[in-house]
DNA sequence: GCATATTGATTAAACGTTTAATCTGCTTCT
DNA sequence: AGAAGCAGATTAAACGTTTAATCAATATGC
């Protein structure tokens, strides 16, 4: 097996010309039935696989998509990165990673690298408080759907508003909404919600992380259980890592998750399903995001160069806002000295058809 | 700007020949120092970026390497990602993710998916319980040092060693140890190591979360506060994903922790540090590890086809195993009922040179 | 002063694919 | 029967780089 058969190893085979080899397999040109099948049976037979930097040269697309999180650490990029990578193979692409280690000025950095690595578009979920500005080549950002040039995401706003329903479905009047940056248009959204759903309904006061370990330092208390005595029944954070975070701060302080309080989180991490309790959470649908934003990426491609499409105007406009889902786990519950289904909120049950998992 | 500048513009705008060129880029041919400057200005100021399409058809190397994590959800799976991609990026390579979805099967099919895209290499962390054949490309395998094939890894085993000592040094003598899958290697080891701390030491007794969750279904309790009634005092999870799982069951249960128990975990991933309270627990030096194993895969691909190595043999044989750093936070404490500093075991401290992060 | 190195450059082929343009027989129309 | 159309193939150029081989001119050795 010296290293791999080429098209022409095929035509010299066959007696038959690499251009009429390259139609056959590729279905373009004109070639016989007959000839087109014996081709491709004998491309099979010598186990041919085409040469993928041959074919980036000559068409200028290396069918290679980049990935870039701002923070690749972050616990949500496996997610991400599971999705991305499937719907793009599934369109005959591969996925190049980049990487910003967090870094605001590195981010671009790292679209430029895998720019100049020939990636023909680029898949970026931008850093907090950061935009992606016009790069010369096909771009889809997943951030927010209020975030101007977002291509899609999931709807973080309805995503918060549900949470808030749930929690005033059980009973609770009074919830701490815990996020970390103020900056941050995903947890805006979904704090947005969380508050629009309270609106008149309850009270809500706010937890910036951030600002609080910019005081006290990394690691410190978030002095849950004060707000607790002062009358607060819910935290609603907007990540399941400050969910995490407020959860075993809570269990240390001596309060019962969900006898005293209820905890709810957003993005149903790996680990969302196995602590104790069990973290009721709001999953974005990866699946459905990742596959949109590849098609995004690939029409925009492909009519680069004939279409001339302003890259502002994004052609699959309008279904960009992908609908979260509640899953209800152990974490939440009724207020405490609630009877078991009375005061609910009525006529707010049934907007959402959450998960139950089995315990 | 149209496209990219190339070697060839810039040959006509010197009136010199791609050949010269290309020298002067690569430092490679003879090529006078004057002319070089001129060039490499010339280039610089024409924005050229070589195409890697171009050389790679020309060299047939890529340079790009492939990753291939068992299951990319893994929670490890960023520090992998971001410590190879650094390594990767560094020597001028770039990374191709592929994603087994856990799947045993689909794991050499996303080994070979990458080859097909033409990666010169490939990094794999093996799911447990598979071994990585013969590729016909050059590998590196991620696994543990026990392994055979593999190229680099932590040191499970002695990492093990450490946490036990550590658990012995704060008085402990009755130790379970939490592992998922006993086909796991790296999880064998550091059970291993823990077990060898404490031999002729104390006693420990060993739980497979998978088992249990075979008989009780995902999720369900690890009924670890029955252990402590028995006399356990200290739980070491060989990964932090089932630390934080016992930490979490044990404070639900009422059993305070450090006070009561003590809880380690593996790995240090992101909330480690965060959680009330936060994790004692035994981080691998990702940063060496992939810078291994990068410097392996690359020196494999560059003797290909001169060198004739076998690809069984490595070259890097003897420094592939890196140690692991004990990073002590709240989670572990003296046992209870143990005066401040007595009863330590002696001759064991100092062996290890741990980190403690300020609280 | 003539053969020989050495330096600095050029030429040309090669990598594997795609694709527009061309060529050769055949069929079909008038 | 001659022109036109068409199916089925081939030719040849192009993509951008690398690199072995070659060549001219200058420096070195005896």
């Amino acid at each position: 097996m010296a290293s791999r058969a080429n098209l022409s190893d095929i035509a010299k085979a066959l007696g038959v010309s690499v251009a009429t080899v390259s139609n056959a397999m590729s279905g373009k040109g004109r070639v016989s039935q007959e000839l087109g099948r014996t081709i491709r049976e004998k491309a099979k037979e010598l186990g041919y696989v085409p040469s993928l930097a041959g074919r980036a040269l000559s068409t200028g697309r290396s069918h290679v998509l980049g990935l870039v999180l701002a923070d690749i650490a972050h616990p949500l990029f496996p997610q991400f990165a599971q999705a991305i990578e499937h719907a793009a193979s599934e369109a005959g692409y591969g996925v190049l990673i980049g990487d910003s280690r967090g870094d605001v000025e590195a981010q671009s950095r790292a679209i430029n690298r895998l720019i100049e690595r020939g990636a023909d578009g680029i898949v970026v979920v931008p850093r907090h408080g950061t935009r992606i500005g016009d790069i010369g080549r096909p771009v889809a950002v997943i951030d927010s759907p209020t975030t101007p040039g977002n291509t899609v995401a999931a709807d973080h706003w309805n995503g918060g508003r549900e949470i808030g329903r749930h929690l005033l479905d059980l009973g609770h009047r009074s919830v701490a909404i815990i996020g970390l940056h103020s900056d941050s248009n995903v947890q805006n959204d979904r704090i947005g919600g969380i508050r629009e759903a309270f609106a008149g309904r309850g009270e809500t006061r706010l937890i910036w992380i951030g600002e609080m370990e910019r005081r006290h330092g990394a690691g410190c208390s978030l002095g849950l259980v004060r707000l607790v005595e002062e009358g607060v029944t819910a935290f609603a954070a907007v990540s399941d890592l400050h969910a995490l975070r407020a959860i075993t701060e809570l269990q240390q302080g001596g309060i019962s998750i969900p006898g005293d309080v209820s905890v709810t989180g957003f993005d149903d991490l790996v680990w969302a399903g196995v602590i104790a309790p069990s973290l009721t959470t709001m999953r974005m649908d990866m699946e459905r995001i990742a596959e949109i934003a590849i098609a995004d990426l690939i029409s925009q491609i492909e009519q680069d160069g004939a279409g001339a499409v302003p890259h502002g105007l994004k052609a699959s406009q309008g279904q960009n806002c992908i609908p979260m889902e509640l899953i209800i786990r152990q974490s939440s519950g009724p207020k405490l000295g609630l009877p078991a289904s009375d005061e609910r909120t009525p006529g707010l049950r049934g907007s959402a058809s959450p998960t139950v998992d089995q315990v």
